[in-house]
Order: C-alpha cells, then sequence, then structure tokens
DNA sequence: TTAAAAGTATGACAAATATCATATTATAAG
DNA sequence: CTTATAATATGATATTTGTCATACTTTTAA
C-alpha cells in the first residue's frame, strides 16, 4: 500500500489541507485502482460511496441527452477529485465518469472523507471552493451553449484543449478525443464537428494529420472567440 | 429592526440551522432595501461584500454574453440567499442579479455569515449541499441547452414557471416576464421566443391575452420534453 | 392627451446546424 | 495478412434558428 504523502493529489487538490496524521490514516483507507481507457470509473444514477482522487490520465464527466447523445460536462486531469458533490449531498452520481486515456485512481470510503471533512476546517474550505469554481464554470459553460455558434465553441475548444493538457514534442495536443468526443464537448454533431474541422484545416488555422491536432494559427482562433 | 426569526428566508434557506444567539446577531447586522423591478442587486464583476436574503420579490441572476444578449442562468425567489459563491471564494460576482418583481431583500455583512460559517458546522453544511444543488442543476441546464431543442426548451420553461412560481387567480402564470426575458432563459432570439409562443397558442398548447400566459395542455407540453 | 418609446408580432430571407447517405481510411480481431 | 468493424470524411438536403424589416400595440413621459 503506497503513501498518500507524495502524492500528485495531494498536491492540487483540496487534499494539501490534510495533517501527516490523517494522510496515514486515508493511505490505510483507500484502494488503488487502474482503469483502462473507455471504462467507467462510475455511471450516471450510481451510488458512488466515496470520492475518487486522480492520480494518472484523463477522464470526461457526462451526461446521456435524450436523443442519445453524450454531452460533456467537463474533463477532469489528474490531481483533481471525482464524485464530491454526490458525498456531500448524498445523492446518485448527476453524470458519469468516462476514462479517456488508461487511469490510476484511488478510492476514499465516504466515511473518511466526511471525517477529515468535519474535523478539518482548512479541507472543507477547500473542498467548498473548488465546488464553487465548478459552479463558476458551469454557468459560464451554459451561457456559451446557449449563445455561442458551434464554431466559436470548436475555437475555444481547440484552445481550451491545449492550454488544460498540453502539447505533444511534435506540436500536437496531447489529449487526442475522437470526433464523436469533441462533438461531445461543443455540443453539436459529430459530423458538423468533423466538417468545421476540416474548414479549420482547409483555412490554416489547424493542421490535421490522421488523429493528431496541432494549432496553427492561434492569434486568428483567439480572434474568433471575442 | 426587525427580527429574523420569523422571517420567511429562515425557514427556507441554510439560515435555518442559525441559533437563537446568531439569529439576534444577525437581526443587529443586517440592513433592510427595497429593490424595484427592473433594479440590480448586484452587477457582474461587482464585489459583493455579503450576502443578500430575498424576503419577497423574484430576480434573475444572468450574465451578459458577448453578443450583446442577457442569459438567464437561474431564476431566484423568497427564501433564496444571493452571493454565497463570490462570498466563499471572495471573487466579484460572475453575474448580475436583477429585480424581475419588486423585491425586499436584507444584507449580511461577509464577515458575519463568514462567522456563523465558520462556528456553525450545520450552517455551512447547509450553504454547502445548497451549492451542490445550484452545481447540478447548472450541469443539467448546460445539456438542455446543448441538446435540447429551442421548442422543448420553451415548453420545460413554461411549466417550470407554473411549477415554481404558480398561478394567479385566473390560471394565467404568476411570473410575467417579457418576451426578451423568456427568450434569455431559453437562450434563443427574442422573435424565435415570440414566435415559437405564438405557434403554442395556435396548436392550444397555451393561451395568450395580452402579457398573461395561460398554459392548456400540460400534458402534451410534457410529452414534447421526452 | 398626445407623442415618443418600448414591447410584441409577423413576414421574408439568410445562416447555422442536423440528418441521411455514402465513400474512404484506420483499427482491431481472427 | 486479411477481413470485419469502427472512425473519419464529405456531399446533398432538410430543418432549425437568427436577422432584418416593418407593422401593430401597449406603456411611459412630457
Amino acid at each position: 500500500m503506497s503513501k498518500c504523502e507524495q502524492c500528485i493529489v495531494r498536491q492540487f487538490s483540496s487534499l494539501k489541507a490534510l495533517t501527516k496524521e490523517e494522510l496515514l490514516k486515508m493511505a490505510d483507507c483507500k484502494t488503488s485502482y487502474t482503469i483502462k481507457k473507455g471504462e467507467p470509473i462510475f455511471q450516471e444514477g450510481e451510488i458512488t460511496k466515496g470520492v475518487f482522487c486522480i492520480k494518472e490520465g484523463v477522464c470526461k464527466l457526462s451526461k446521456l441527452s435524450a436523443n442519445g447523445k453524450d454531452q460533456i460536462v467537463k474533463l477532469v486531469k489528474p490531481g483533481e477529485l471525482l464524485g464530491q458533490r454526490s458525498m456531500i449531498i448524498d445523492e446518485p452520481a448527476n453524470l458519469s465518469a468516462i476514462a479517456l486515456e488508461d487511469m490510476e485512481v484511488c478510492f476514499i470510503p465516504r466515511t473518511d472523507v466526511m471525517g477529515f471533512f468535519n474535523n478539518n476546517n482548512q479541507f472543507s474550505m477547500n473542498m467548498m471552493k473548488t465546488i464553487c469554481g465548478d459552479l463558476k464554470d458551469a454557468d459560464d459553460h451554459m451561457v456559451d451553449m446557449a449563445q455561442k455558434t458551434v464554431k466559436v465553441r470548436l475555437a475555444e475548444t481547440l484552445l481550451y484543449l491545449e492550454n488544460t493538457f498540453g502539447k505533444n514534442d511534435d506540436g500536437s495536443l496531447h489529449l487526442q478525443l475522437s470526433r464523436e468526443e469533441l462533438a461531445g464537448i461543443i455540443g453539436t454533431a459529430t459530423e458538423s464537428c468533423i466538417r468545421l474541422l476540416s474548414e479549420f484545416n482547409k483555412t490554416g488555422l489547424i493542421k490535421i494529420t490522421g488523429k493528431k491536432i496541432f494549432i496553427e494559427d492561434r492569434v486568428k482562433l483567439k480572434r474568433m472567440i471575442d
């Protein structure tokens, strides 16, 4: 059983407020999992009995809409926690969490996290701030969905992917999403997404080679957004 | 200076966890305001130095989008608190709050609320749950915006307005919104909203007389949504 | 009371987006 | 290696939605 003290999740998440004793306790009660690309961590409607720490790999939080399409609400990266909201209000998961890459996660049971939560003010405050940040992001995202065109949302998403998940050595976006997944973030039909990518490719905004996407004209993409 | 003990806000909001002593303290530090229809309680970007309790009247939380349209993110009714998120993460308001009716609100300074927050576990837990609920609503709303048509969103909104704010004696929706505001909730152009209302009127789903809207066929409206 | 302004309504048209069909390419399984 | 399957790409077309123009109606303010 590995320790929690040096774990990447601790550095970035609310967990940074935990004391040495709390970390030792957490190391005892946690379970580590390996999750393969495409597999779920939990599904919409499922009762999650704790919180997941993302140690490695990126996953999507998504919701199946009535028309059968998977709308991606948020991408979650290493150092973040999953399932905080469900834990606090003690409800089934509102979203599904599915691995976009091979992942390493730890599971900490509800009772243990709630213990830290009630005894460590700084920890609960951190978690609260994270959720408030999520709420702001969700509100902004909602306004974007309602008011911006698909083209602008694609431009935004490409720059977001570069900023958040970085580039490979060859300069291509590190996080490789399928066209369907990209469409799921933007909130559009897969064909529309593909068509716009082709257009961006032709007009020199991006370069596409197979599954790799290179951002070629950051300035013009940014200009599209305002 | 009126007391807080019997106030409607207390019954419905996180404040129900406050002790008698805390309520007395709150009555001392609060300021009451009357806000006329159309006036702001606070604006996007403004630094709010506390929390507002809605005693009477409904207001909208909205955000101005790049194209100059006001997207309504949430409607807030008596018994709810405003500005909790900004208070917790100590950031300027992300949304504007504007009265849709004449309102009565109380303002409680940040330091006082944070005092209750740090000393009364049940209170902070309640507030946390409220914010978690808002996050769920925002996520769901986002998926709707991305995946549902304007027509379906209008049907949803009409039923929501009936369920949440009730009907007048004559059966019309109690909360009277302008077409522009209704369009702002749905996330569409005002003309599109008006056109669809006419269509709903012609097909007998609703009845329009002046500014009054009557829901005539609840069943068909519900069926549209699934 | 009347003029101006704002809100509501509707037509005509343009633009954005979805859908369906089909071809091509890449990937996985035997 | 080859075949089956999934992913990507693109055309044709329909549908949805936005924009602009204009008329009508209600509200506001002088």
